[in-house]
DNA sequence: CAAACATATGAACAAATGCTCATATATAGT
DNA sequence: ACTATATATGAGCATTTGTTCATATGTTTG
């Protein structure tokens, strides 16, 4: 009988790795945190989320206040939206966009850290 | 004298908005936010991420555990080592990679609580 | 209702991304 | 030195992504 190696190599079969493959994260909630940090992967975006963390804005002022188009604004909204990090809400003509909960904050926050060291 | 209004409709030159701008963070940092999020946006990396957040693991381990090609998981660990998210080190024939520091794990953690609600 | 304003959306296109295939590099064993 | 093993890398390709441009939708005002 050889004892057990400490190594991981090629230990595909052993009990280490078997339950190492049991205590990842089902990878349906692998996938959908890929989608969630998506939303942050873009430069538009976080610049967009950035902006709404401090108060809610309409779409011109956040076209005006990123140097974006409207369009490309609308378009990123519309994505933001999607993935339920911002909402919206009409008021006459205007439509003011906002974060959706404080996870949003939360997770920019933790970003940041890592970001300055 | 017109007084201040509540609402923030084009009021790019207000003080509330000036205010805004000055708040937040610095571009650079955005940008490099966005680039760190990047890694987290694609879900072979998040899954390579998840698995190596519980012990090291050699590449052949890493492959066989994901279920992909050798070489796909190759570049995906060269671009994750390159944001510095993870490190490796040799033994004999074998490199051995692992996280490259506990930001990833809390960042990950983050992710998932938001994931599920 | 017509005109002006605020936002949304579809099509088209360029750039970025992730994979595969073939090949290169590095180490160990014979 | 030769071969096998473990990992890395470059080129090519298909897909995805973000933007622009033109146009559509919705709302207020005259």
């Amino acid at each position: 009988m050889k004892k057990e190696m400490e190594i991981s190599y090629l230990h595909l079969n052993s009990k280490q790795v078997r339950r190492l493959i049991q205590n990842m994260p089902p990878e349906q909630d692998l996938y959908e945190l890929a989608d969630l940090y998506k939303m942050f992967a873009d430069s538009t975006r976080v610049r967009i989320l950035a902006a709404l963390q401090r108060k809610e804005l309409c779409v011109f002022d956040l076209a005006a206040l990123l140097g974006i188009s409207q369009s490309a604004l609308s378009h990123q909204l519309r994505i933001l939206k999607q993935a339920k990090l911002v909402k919206s809400r009409r008021e006459g003509k205007i439509i003011f966009y906002s974060l959706a909960d404080g996870h949003v904050e939360s997770i920019f926050k933790q970003g940041l850290e890592h970001v300055r060291e």
